[in-house]
DNA sequence: ACATAAAGTTAGTCTACCCTAACAATTTTA
DNA sequence: TAAAATTGTTAGGGTAGACTAACTTTATGT
């Protein structure tokens, strides 16, 4: 099995090749949008890719872009498997707040033991999903997708919940909390304005409020 | 306050030395000594020690013996704090056994967050012995002692309970398990056999047998 | 299409941490 | 107390991962 034999940094740009290979749909990344993720400048990354493909993590030749291999994607989404199962630990048991999670969780999921994940995942209740609703792979790999939808993308009159969200930056995690706005979250899609995007909402009887189009393209619901 | 700012490496150099310190009741260690323990060369050592002492957290001129200043002591009993808490999550809600939680804590006791530890320390529900037995230092650095001694120096028809191991090798905890004597086991000296310096114990009503002296001066009891 | 901009690589350094071989200081012991 | 043994340090070198400066390849724009 897939375990024990990278190192940190390794894993840091296994994950990153990983993420930024997902947002773009041609499954690929480039050497600069690797250095600008994980801080580092294109020459580091050059070489750690040339690292990279000798151990056959991710197929690439030079000027051309990344793509990582199967192998490859087997350890990226185990190491994201144990930050979200980390994040879940956190929030659920810890109390940490939404936007609290993830740089804690960045450093939890280098730890390197089989057991203590499996045990982990056990002691929380096999949760599918994170704080923020992004799914949690299984100890297989396997990652099971929700149907989810933007907020922005629902119908007047329609009920959803929330599942997650797209931006997770700190002042949009906050603004979320303020409006207590949260996973799990019900919402009813009262009214569409054409005019700027914007969305009339209900969260219980009668709590109505506005909330902007760039708001609601960057909340996830269930469709 | 003290922290974020170590190293993996270097915080488990102050580590050791902090041990090796306080086995050797005259407060300090050498050069040969941390490297056996950690697993290096003795250059090694001599480099890092030349470093330590540059940062102020050890006390130490060369060819002479090495301490702890007080910062240093500081740092390396938060590392130990942070271990022995993750021990006992380890061994409390993951149900991992006694001769498991050692490995695991190595690599959690590095990770930093000052918030990670109190909110675990409190959902740990403040407890104050590792799951060998071992004191867990509290936030500000202080370390409870208890009364403890060795089984082997109880008298004849006393009463004690089990606090803790001096040996936490795996052969030994694993005899233990099989003796089902864990923390917080209560022991009642029947006998003590002049001869080979083994006792005759008793666990429950009726159940007595007898352990060796090397046994009975491997486990800490309250006196 | 070909000049220029953007993207990516190579070359040469740097620091942290580790090593072996050789040497220096200290401690032990005859 | 002086030779031998132990202990510890210095010198020189290796690897991982990072950097800047200079160069090469690919993409872009009129």
């Amino acid at each position: 099995m897939v375990s024990r034999q990278f190192s940190f940094t390794e894993e840091n740009y296994l994950k990153a090749i990983y993420t930024l290979s997902e947002r773009n749909q041609s499954f690929d990344t480039s050497t600069n949008e690797i250095a600008e993720r994980i801080n580092t400048k294109p020459p580091t990354v050059s070489d750690m890719l040339r690292k990279l493909t000798e151990k056959k993590l991710v197929s690439y030749e030079k000027y051309k872009r990344v793509q990582l291999t199967k192998t490859g994607r087997q350890v990226a989404i185990l190491i994201i498997r144990k930050h979200r199962l980390w994040e879940v630990f956190l929030h659920d048991k810890l109390q940490f707040a939404w936007d609290e999670v993830h740089e804690v969780a960045e450093e939890l999921e280098h730890i390197h033991s089989e057991k203590l994940i499996m045990s982990l995942e056990k002691y929380l209740g096999y949760p599918k999903y994170d704080p923020h609703g992004d799914p949690i792979p299984s100890a297989s790999g396997e990652l099971n997708q929700m149907n989810r939808i933007f907020l922005l993308d629902m119908e007047e009159g329609q009920n959803c919940h929330v599942v997650g969200v797209k931006d997770s930056s700190t002042p949009f995690l906050q603004y979320l909390q303020q409006l207590k706005i949260g996973i799990g979250t019900k919402i009813k899609v009262i009214e569409k304005i054409p005019f700027d995007g914007s969305l009339i909402i209900s969260l219980k009887k009668g709590e109505q409020q506005s909330v902007s189009k760039k708001f609601a393209e960057n909340v996830l619901v269930t469709g």
